[in-house]
This record gives C-alpha cells, sequence and structure tokens, in this order.
DNA sequence: TATGAATGAGGCTTCATTCAT
DNA sequence: AATGAATGAAGCCTCATTCAT
C-alpha cells in the first residue's frame, strides 16, 4: 500500500473511503508500533486513536502481524526515499559522497519512528522482514546511489581501489542509526549534552571525515 | 544481586540454596527476555526452563519488571566488565586505544544476547535503565579508560587536544553495537558476507583506523 | 447504568442484547458480593451463576471493583426509591411520621443484601462510595421527605421546634439497619426470639413510639 | 488466650517469652482485621509488623483463621469487660439504667476496631462466633447487669412491667454500634457534623431519653 | 462497507500454607 | 522455640480475534 494524495478519493467523504481508512489505520498504527513495539502494541490502542473502528484493521489489514508487516513497509520506504530523491550527479565523488553520508545522518535523525520500528524488527530477528519482498527490495537501489559514487571516485583516482560499497553502507548506518536508536540508553547515562544541535553537527562532520578518510587515496 | 561462585552455598543441595536459585533464575531470563523482548516474554516460558518453579520468580524478584530490572544490570555489567579487566597502561596511547576499541568491538559480538537486551531497553524508552542506579552506574568507569587514554595521548602530544572521550565512545559504541543490533535486517537484506570472520575481522581494523585518524595529530 | 424493563430490548433474543446482559451479570454480582463482601467474592463464581461469561463483566464493568461500585449504586438505589414512593401528604404530621418510620424499618428488612452490602462498604471505609457521585446523591432525597415532615409538624405546633432531621434520620437508621446488619452475632447469642414475626411488629411499634416521643411537643 | 501483665513473663526477654510473642501477633492481628476484613487481610502483612515471624503465626495459632477466631474472642472480651466493671448498685434504677445506656454508648465510640471486628463477623454469618464457646459465653453477663437493673426498676414501680431486657439490650447496642459501623458511609453522604463532640454528646443524651421513656411508667 | 457485541485462551500475580533445618 | 525457603492452587485481568447484523 502506498501512501498517496489521491485527488479522487480525497474528495470523497471520509467514511465511504477505503484509501482514507487505510491510511488512518497504518498511520496511526506506525506510531503505536514505533512508541510501544510489536508485542508492547494494543490493538485496541490503535483503533481507539483512529476515526474508524477496530474492526476495519482486521477488515483491512488481516491481523495485526498484517499491519505490522505494513508498517514495516513503510518505514523502509520512508527511510530510503530520501536518498533516492538526492541528486548527487553534478558533483565529484568526494562531494557527492559527503553530501550522501550528511544527507544520511540527517535523514535519520529526522525520522527516528521508522528507525524505531526497523529495531524492533531486529528484536524480532527480521522475521518479518524475511516474509515481505516489499520491504527488502527497498534497501537495494539505495545501495546503488553509493555504489555509483564509489565507482565514480575509483574512476576518478581519488578513492582507493577494493572498495566495499557494503561494508560502506554498514559503517555510515552504524552511526546514524544508532545516533536515533540508542538515544534513550546514552542520554540517560552520559546526559544529553550529545543529542543537541552543535554536538549533532559535530558528530555529522566526524562522520563525513571518517567515511572519507577511509576511501581517500592515502596521500603519498 | 551478584552473581558470585560462592564455594560454601555450593556445597549445598539445589533447593535451600538461594543463590543457585536466582542465578538460575535470572540467567534463564536473560536469554528469554533477550530472544522475545519484554512484553514478548512469558513468566511461564521462564520458569519452565528453570530447575525451580514460578512461583521463586515472584518470591525474589517481584515481578517480571523486577526480573527484567535485574537482566538489564546484568547485561550492563557483563558489557562493562570486560574493559575494566583490560590493562593498557603498558602500552603507548597510540596502540593502547587501538587494543581497546578492537576489544570493545570483539567483546560486542560475543555478548548479543546483553547487546539485545540493551536494544530493548532502548525499545521501552530506557526507563527501567532510569530506574536502576547500579545500571546506570556502571556505564561510567568504561568511560574512564578511554578518558585516560585519550589523556595520556594528548599528553604525549600524538592525539589533537580538544577531544571529547563521551563522543568517542560514541563512536565506537555505534559500530560495536550496529554490528550485533541490527546484524538481522542487515544480512536479511544485503546477505551474511559481512558477518562472516575474514569481514568481521576487516570491520574492526577499519573500525580502529577510522578512530585512529580522528583522534590523530594530523601529520605536517 | 439503570435496571429498567425496557421493551424493546426484552423483544430480542439473550444474546446481543448489553442491557439484558448488564442486568443479568449485575444482579448475580450484587447477590455474591451480598453473601461474601468484596474480597470474599470470586468473580468466576459469578460469571458461572451468570447466563454469559467472565469476560463479559470485564467487558461492561471493566474490573471487580468497577462491578462492586454498581451493585453498590443499586444497593443505595433500591433503599431509598421506596421511600421516595411513599406518599405522606395527605396524613397529618405524627401520622406521616409514623409511617415514614415504620415504612424504613419494613424496607430495611425486605432487602436484607442491600443492608449487607452497604455494611461491607462501611468495612471498606466508604472508599468507593466516596467515588460514586450517583451514589451519593441518592440519599439526599431519602432526608428531603422526613425533613419536609419535621416542618409541618412545626409549622402545626405539634412537634417540638429545632428538630435536627440528619440526626432523626440516623436514628431510624439506626434501629433498622442493625435489625438486618447484626443478626448473626445477635441471634447467635441471644437466640433468633427477637427476629419472629411478633417480635419484630414489637420492635417496629417501639422504634415509632421512640421517635415520635423525641420529636413531640412534651405535654404541660 | 487471656491478655494479662504477667510479671513472671515480662521479665524475660522479648525472645524465649510465648506468651509475649502471642501477644504482640494477636495486637497485629486485631488492627489488621480490623482495617480489612478476614479475606481483605494478608498474613504476610500481620508478620511484617509484628516482632517475630510468619511461622510463628502458624505455630502459635494453627491458622489465619485461629487467628481470627481470636482476634473475635477479644474483641467480645474487651466491648463486654467494660459493662461488668460498670458500679451501679448504689443509683437508684432510672440513674444505674441512664449510666448504663450513656456508658454503652460512649464504651463503643472508644473501640472502633472491635466494633469493626464484630460487623466483619456479621459480614461472615457470624459463622466463626458459632464456633467460639468463649465469644458467647461473654454476652450474657452483660445483659444480666441490665436485666437487674430492670428488675430493680419494676420493683420498685418506676419501670413498667413486661420489659424485654434483650430487646432493650438491642435497642441500646442498635445505637450504640451503628454509630461507629455506620460512620463511614454515614458521613460521607451527610458530612461529619453528626460525629464532633457536641453532636455527640447530644445523641448520647437522646439515647437515654428515649431508652427510659421506653421503661418508664407513663405517668397518670 | 461497516460495527457493537462477544469470546477462549492465556497472561501476570497473590495467597495461605508447609518444608527443612 | 524459631526461621528463611519453598510451593500449589487459584485469583484477577488482558489480548487478539470473530460473530451477528
Amino acid at each position: 500500500m502506498t501512501i498517496t494524495t489521491d485527488t479522487e478519493t480525497e474528495k470523497r467523504g471520509w467514511t465511504q473511503n477505503p484509501d482514507a481508512v487505510k491510511r488512518d489505520i497504518l498511520s496511526v498504527a506506525i506510531s503505536e508500533f514505533a512508541a510501544n513495539g510489536l508485542s508492547g502494541t494494543r490493538v485496541d490502542t490503535i483503533a481507539s486513536r483512529t476515526r474508524t473502528s477496530k474492526r476495519m484493521i482486521y477488515y483491512y489489514f488481516g491481523d495485526k502481524q498484517g499491519l505490522y508487516i505494513k508498517a514495516l513497509e513503510e518505514a523502509y520506504r520512508v527511510l530510503r526515499e530520501g536518498e533516492a530523491a538526492l541528486d548527487l550527479d553534478d558533483l565529484p565523488p568526494r562531494e557527492a559522497l559527503a553530501k550522501l553520508v550528511a544527507f544520511t545522518f540527517d535523514h535519520h535523525r529526522r525520522n527516528p519512528d521508522f528507525i524505531r520500528i526497523v529495531m524492533i524488527e531486529n528484536i524480532h530477528h527480521a522475521d518479518h522482514l524475511a516474509q515481505s519482498e516489499v520491504a527488502r527490495a527497498m534497501d537495494v537501489p539505495a545501495l546503488g546511489k553509493l555504489a555509483e559514487v564509489c565507482r565514480r571516485g575509483q574512476e576518478a583516482g581519488v578513492f582507493r581501489p577494493g572498495l566495499d560499497p557494503v561494508a560502506l553502507h554498514w559503517q555510515v548506518c552504524a552511526l546514524s542509526v544508532f545516533n536515533v536508536s540508542n538515544r534513550p540508553t546514552f542520554s540517560t547515562i552520559f546526559g544529553t549534552a550529545l543529542f543537541e544541535e552543535a554536538a549533532q553537527e559535530r558528530l555529522r562532520a566526524q562522520l563525513v571525515e571518517m567515511i572519507l578518510a577511509l576511501v581517500e587515496q592515502p596521500h603519498p
């Protein structure tokens, strides 16, 4: 299911408008799953925050797990669509990579709910992700962007040979995801200083720096 | 509660040995909470994997949440005790830091259950960590080790001034934790290549490299 | 919730008839709470005496205490509605008061379950009554009847001035309630003679006599 | 069991002193049963308020019900011992009766815990009182005092013939007990005015008045 | 398309009591 | 005389889900 602003369905009223009902349910579900996890979320709570009834959840999504899988797919879609929209072609490889990395860091920060859903899915051993072709398919293009930049940098002789885009993606993700996913425990122990704007900007700059140091041809 | 190998209590039989009973329960609880999360774990399941009964869980731990908090404290204890035992004093700063970082990466890999419990706690907004002075107290010494190495490196003039040990800790943790916490989704999408021994060693080496690049005085 | 004999809902069958289900549960609950108290009553026992299931108790009443509060409200309603229906306007004050007092005594005798629920509530320090605006609101009208009779008697010069209707109510209630609430211990010690019909009629007559002696203008 | 100040046992220390241990337990039990009822009281709570352990409760009292019966017997003993100590022989019948009634009212007011235990026993249909010969035996002497005053009054020709001491006792008790037992609900609905000192004295005076009006030879 | 009513299965927790020493 | 450890039975309540209309 895609959440679009379908003009036709928008014109019709709230009821008797399946797409609007589905979107309403899904958006509530995402916020509930993100806040409470899969087993921690109550179908009743989702229903009560919805403009429709619990019965409709089952009507449209089959069961709780079906709804969760849609929320998971939505999480992957949103996390990836940002990178896809990024235009890096006009930039030289070094700047393109810097832009991509910085964007990833910021994009994750802006979407904590979806990061949380990904973490929840990890707690569940990625069982549902394995069932969802849709979600799996979404991450590959994201990698494509990074691979393309690497290729360009290597061709231009500014990046060292033998780079592994998957490993690079892993590194960028690690720092971008951790920044959101572990904020609760980290700030409980070490305070919130690192999560204020200035500090976050430094962390982002250092992330870019680290990644560039990793890919660049060492100076002779 | 501390898990000690008390010779005296060990001699006594299984029953009428509170420490052994508590340890038995806690060790099963850790594995269940790590596998299924807080709401996903069944007290009955824990009990059935124990040599004692469900009633004893409540006798010694009060309720499910009380048991979970003990599991959480144990997770922090184990994750930190390794670093504490590390002897870095005989090494020059650069090598000391390299050793500390590499150790952290490996130590996290070896303790996936405890990483999972930390992630679960993040899903729960660190609410229980905030309640547990014990757990909060454990992370500070870990940072001490890192701060000490930084200080030595700066005094020796090999590390750049103005380093923030907390930020460094954040960076090392990010890559070490993500490597475990997000393995399910990451390997579902990109395959398991990155998690085989050789690749893990490369990732660890790159982590060390990245951190050193970050702290070292840039060459003139 | 009001227990009405709604013709429309009566026509429908047993299931899918919320009012009938609620009434069924509440009536069983009253008899169980009256017999066993709040903590002594088992939700399972109530359910098993019902034509519906335990689950419906929670569906309609939230929890055991919610059900108990409804039973309490029903007790106050029944105990008061009798007096409200009493027509005293056509009688001179002395006869009106006599009729009211005698009625109160009999009405309490006829409703031992509700007296018992009130006693149970007293054991619980009236905590639930304090929570229930409904129940608290019911006792005030009852007093109004008594106050009105006093007023008429005083205006006519047959009752002494300065009467306190609340104190009078207290006195009438004391003897009417005690007659029911303490019958078990009293009859265990002193035998059942006082609770046979003839003796009860004498006690009622004496109660009326006592109250009248209290309010009447002493003869010159 | 009687609660006496045995000099010999008092001299011995706290432990190794069965009577002191029993007294400690019983006094806590009375306050817990009075506050929470039979099913509402927890053996653990009693134990924790005691200077000894839960095991001792079972050692000395058999089970929870055994302890409750002792508390019930103590309640009857205390409620009756006051009247027994009253010296009425020097007073003329009218004054003797007035003193007895006023005393009963005050004595009940001063012992709310024991009144509450009696009410609790009524909730339990006096099942335990029926089992306890001790408790049953205690109420009869109390009645003796009242019967004796009646006899004297009738012999002196100041009380009307045909008085029933049991009925009189019932009437005095009703007002004295209700004053304590129903205070929670009554004051929740009608406020606390009636339970302040001045009002209580008026109620007591009216009670004496009512009883005297009932027994006295009507004036010619 | 939509809904309020209904539910079986199973969850967490509490309780009085007994055991082993 | 005294105790900490241990327990079976049963209590209250919640949950995802389906039924009847």
